[in-house]
DNA sequence: TATTAAGCGAGACGGTACGTCTCGTCTTAGA
DNA sequence: TCTAAGACGAGACGTACCGTCTCGCTTAATA
């Protein structure tokens, strides 16, 4: 996450070197960030890590695993547990926004999205990892029901689709530097509807 | 639409030749269709075509342009006008989920969205389009605010946004064929809300 | 023969562009001279001809074959003709001593003849250019039977393999700086043989 | 001498393993055979000898080395001893083209010569055993003084040098399938020279 | 009618990256 | 301290595309 390794690593024997892995996620992130997904070959990484391309094809064995494995290390956002769906939710996806904005994870993740519709790997990994994300966020969903404010018959899940396909969408499309207001906008109406006369 | 030319074409003067380009257009479908997003390179499209590369890039600045180009000729999903907007927005999600199984559109419009996370043309173009179906799939939320269906309050691109969003994260993550009832339940959500209490 | 190109190159239509092979082939010639055999790589020349990698194999199939253009590009030692054979077979020899001591000539020669061991195009090359060679030098043995000097029944190309071999072996071994008259003493074995009581 | 050890050879403690020698010497022999030079490397080598890389360069110091050692190990051409010059050597060039067409040696001295051209060491090694040829060689030279029949002015060595190199350049270019007839036209020459009326 | 201007297929150009191979070095665990 | 094992940084291999360039041609519009 932090800086380029500079000393001169060696092998460790006939097993692998950590340092050598973790240098290559951090120059993978590095060139990331830098240079984006379009800058982003084992090459670059391979050079910004000082590593031999052998040694990275050898412990990942295409580019998307690596992106993902980089992906995966990212830090999580949380889960908010304010007493208020509608509050929860906003708040999630302004961290999320936040957190994409703030840290290589929304470049990344954009990568792996892009990846996943060229590499069969990469798009299980995400197929995965979505809904891994969706049962996750919808959490958040359940407890309001726990507490009596939504709907029995309401699938947690699908809740938690709506939001991160709206997040998801925003990311790739640029436009999660969207205000707190608008998010919140977007949270009711799925929460409370937008029917004039609210159903039955 | 159909096939590759098979006869020379050449320069009917000093002005674009149509043949050329529509061959080049239907020779970018179909390497799509055949090879996937992975599969489509400039180069590719020209052998296809039978067409030299400054050809292409003549009328094409780049990769992703001819992407959209490509995209933009797809045939469009039409917008229900049932009188509901529950079965509006049903029987539009079902529609594009169709279209995109059906013809070459969703493999098309999956590789715009992973062009544009490394081309900015197509970045720009991609939010551009975004931003025109919203504005067309919103027109169904803005006639359910004029029958007095909605409160007039809601913005209708909003809705659509939500809409949207659901779709294009399933044909990301390759759930486009999901039936009407799980739909229907999703755009019930947002039409009627969640919650166990509707709120005044 | 003389120095690399500076100006930049670009393609003069479809078809070669004779400056690229010119550069390419005085790049492998300097990188032979500089850097030896060892250092003589496809890499290593398309850097110091600023030419693609590419653009290398589209005219010469493998190592072996520009290694093989190179070396038929150089010019020949000629043909003496003293009117005495030993004298035309010394200087011959000096002659291609010198050329392969003060030009690239002699490392170009030694690096086909390793290249030939690996590669079998480079073997087909090597005998063939061997083989001319023989004839070449034979022609000198040949005058020497016109004139009544050597007798009818010897075959020039069989005093040439001598001869040539000699001289090989002597570039093989880094002897190619023997003075003229250890040449002359070889070659008048040859000439004159060895026995105390010349044969019959 | 003929085939890959199977069995797992262990460390006999604290000093070197004769068996695994053994073994790199087999393997590398058996990979010249069976690959030639060009598939001969350290690898292959370690790979067959079912022995780590390190064992190899911890007794040889380069590919050059083990070559040599490989070849020094082959079984050595006789010195014939007939009473007549002419049909030592015949015999001895013999002996040596159906040494080299029969074994290994002829295909792992290409090797040490291509080697040779790259590596220092090798080329030095190579220098070497040339010159101590020429002494052996140059052996039968020395009784043909001895017993008159050679003019005693003549080097051993120098007659040694033009009979060795015939053989090497005929190895280096695929002709060491020559039958006896040809090769005593060329060893004529040597000994009786090849002028019509012989010098005094 | 002759000239000119631009489009056409073709394919070479300098590059970059791919994924694989071997090099020679290093460290380990076990005998 | 030697062994088998295999990871390591380095860098070459030959291939696929990139986007640009120039060619020789064809044709329509202009002069």
């Amino acid at each position: 996450m932090t800086e380029t390794a500079d000393e001169t690593r060696r092998s460790i024997g006939a097993r692998r070197n950590p340092a050598s892995a973790d240098a290559i996620r951090e120059a993978a992130q590095a060139v990331l960030l830098e240079a984006g997904y379009a800058g982003f070959s084992i090459e670059a990484v391979a050079r910004r890590a000082r590593a031999g391309k052998p040694t990275i094809y050898r412990w990942w064995p295409s580019k998307a695993a690596l992106l993902i494995d980089v992906y995966q290390r990212q830090k999580r956002v949380d889960n908010p547990d304010t007493g208020n769906l509608e509050d929860d939710l906003v708040q999630f996806l302004q961290s999320l926004f936040r957190h994409w904005r703030e840290t290589p994870a929304g470049s990344i993740f954009r990568s792996v999205i892009a990846e996943a519709q060229t590499d069969e790997a990469a798009a299980t990994a995400l197929t995965d990892y979505a809904q891994d994300r969706r049962a996750h966020t919808g959490r958040m969903v359940a407890r309001a029901i726990e507490r009596g404010e939504v709907r029995a018959d309401v699938e947690p899940t699908m809740v938690a689709d709506l939001v991160a396909s709206y997040a998801w969408v925003h990311l790739l499309t640029g436009r999660i530097d969207e205000d707190e207001a608008t998010t919140r906008v977007a949270i009711r109406a799925i929460v409370r509807g937008i029917l004039a006369t609210p159903a039955k």
